[in-house]
DNA sequence: AGTCATTGTGTCTAAAATACACTATGAGTT
DNA sequence: AACTCATAGTGTATTTTAGACACAATGACT
C-alpha cells in the first residue's frame, strides 16, 4: 500500500545519543548499520517515526528495538534537517539524548541482529550521516546541563559514593574538582540521602552509599530553588 | 502533481516565536489565521517546510513572507510532534524563536494579506494548535538563556543606554535589579563599548549610548569566558 | 528659578568560592 | 603481626563575588 500527498514530504526519523558511565569513562552507545546507505558504518541508534506516533515515543521505541534499553532518562536534543544530510532524500531527524548507568544496564546484547557497542567518547569511530555533529551537540548539551540540573545522577547506579559522583563530574566537565569543596557543596544542597549502607568488595576503605532525593528536588524546584555546581 | 511514498509520512512545519522589545514591554508577534483550521484565531507565524529546504531556511522564509522580518536573530527552540496537535493529520513542527528590536523593525505591515500584530506577553489571545505551549517553551528558554548568553542585546537597537539594558533584563527576568550593581557587573565584562554619543530628544538628562562588542565576545568565548548575569 | 525624570557614581558587608593536608579504614601482601 | 596501598573522610583561613544602600549631576520643560 502506498501513500500519496499533494506536495513532496521529507521523511522523519529520530536518533538517540545514549551516554553511559562506567567506573571511569563516559561512553556512547553505537550500532553498526546493516543496510545501505553507510552499511557497515557505526551510527546512532534511531529510525523512522511512525505515523501518529509522538517523537519521544518513537525515540523510546527505537531504543528498545535496537538496544533493549527501556525506562531511561531521555530528553529532546535538537532537530537536524540539512537537505543533504542523507544521500537518499531529504530526511529530517529529531535527536534525543539518553543517560544510563552502565552498572544497571548491562552489556547491551542487541535484541535485534544489529551489533551494538559502547565506545569511549574520545575513541569513537567515523559515524554515518551527520551523526558526528549530533554527537558533538549532545556532548555540549550534557556538559552545559550537568552544572545546573541534577542529571548526572542518571548516569550512576541508584546508590553511589561521593567519590563516584565527583569522578563523574570530573569526566563530564573535563576538569579536576577539589574533594572537600565538592563534598561540601553537594551535601550542602540537602539532596543526597545517606542510605546507611557502605560499599562492598573494594580493596580499600569502603565509602558510604548515597542516593539522590528526587522528591525533595522536585519540591525545592517548585519553590524556585536551582541546582548549581 | 502528487507524491507517493511506501509509508505514510507526517507533514513538517516550522513555527516562529518572535520576541520584540519596545521601551517598556516584551512582546510577541502573532498573525491572524485566514484558513481552516482555526480560521480567525491568532497563531505563531510559520508554515510548511519545502522539500530540500533546511529547517532554519524554512523558518526565515516563512518569517519574511508572513511578517517581512529579515536578517534577525533566530535559533531553534524545540520540536513538537504530538499526533493530535493538528486536527487534520499528524504534523510535526520545528519551533524557532527570534529576537528583534522594535525600534529597528518598525510596525510590521504584513507583506502578505494576513494581519500581524504585536501582543504584550501578559496579554496574548488564545492561540491556535499547541501554540500556547510553544510560546511558553520559548519564554522559558529566553529567561534561561538571557543569563548566560548575551542575547538580550538582540532585543535592543544597536546603540542603547544602560538604563534600557537594565530595564530589558528586569522585564525578561521579572525581577528588579540594583542600578549600581547592574552597571558594575555589565561594564565589568568589558563587552560594552561607549560610542561617545548620547541620547537625543529625551526630557531628562541624556544617557551615554553603548554598543555590544560582538567581536570581543567571540574572542573571549573561544578562550573559555562565559557571560553571566 | 524651579520642577521633574533619569543618569551616574563608591563603599561597606555578607556570602560564596577556593586553596589546602592530614588521619582513618580495611583489604591485600609479606 | 606489621606493612603497604588505595581511597574515604574531615575544617579553616583567604580571596572573590554579590548585595545593600543614597545622593549629586544633567538638561528639558514650565
Amino acid at each position: 500500500m502506498t501513500h500519496t500527498y499533494q506536495y513532496p514530504r521529507a521523511a522523519l526519523t529520530v536518533d538517540c545519543v545514549v551516554f553511559g558511565f562506567d567506573e571511569g569513562d563516559l561512553k556512547v552507545l553505537l550500532i553498526q548499520r546493516d543496510l545501505e546507505p553507510f552499511s557497515g558504518k557505526w551510527a546512532l541508534p534511531g529510525g523512522f517515526v511512525h505515523i501518529k506516533e509522538s517523537l519521544e515515543n518513537a525515540a523510546r521505541r527505537e531504543l528498545a528495538e535496537e538496544t533493549g534499553l527501556k525506562n531511561i532518562f531521555l530528553e529532546q536534543l535538537y532537530s537536524f534537517g540539512a537537505p543533504e544530510r542523507d544521500p537518499r532524500e531529504h530526511i529530517v531527524s529529531v535527536a534525543y539524548y539518553a543517560l544510563v548507568s552502565l552498572a544497571e544496564h548491562r552489556p547491551q546484547a542487541a535484541t535485534d541482529a544489529r551489533q551494538a557497542a559502547w565506545f569511549n567518547l574520545d575513541d569513537t569511530p567515523d559515524l554515518a550521516f551527520d551523526h558526528e555533529e549530533i554527537l558533538a551537540t549532545a556532548i555540549a548539551r550534557l556538559r552545559g546541563k550537568v552544572r545546573y540540573e541534577p542529571i548526572g545522577f542518571e548516569l550512576l547506579p541508584s546508590r553511589f559514593t561521593l567519590g563516584q559522583l565527583q569522578h563523574l563530574y570530573q569526566v563530564v566537565l573535563e576538569e579536576k574538582l577539589d574533594k572537600r569543596n565538592f563534598r561540601k557543596k553537594i551535601l550542602g544542597t540537602g539532596l543526597l540521602v545517606d542510605t546507611g549502607e557502605i560499599q562492598q568488595d573494594v580493596a580499600h576503605r569502603a565509602a558510604r552509599l548515597y542516593r539522590f532525593d528526587e522528591r525533595k528536588y522536585q519540591q525545592l524546584r517548585k519553590r524556585g530553588f536551582s541546582f548549581w555546581l
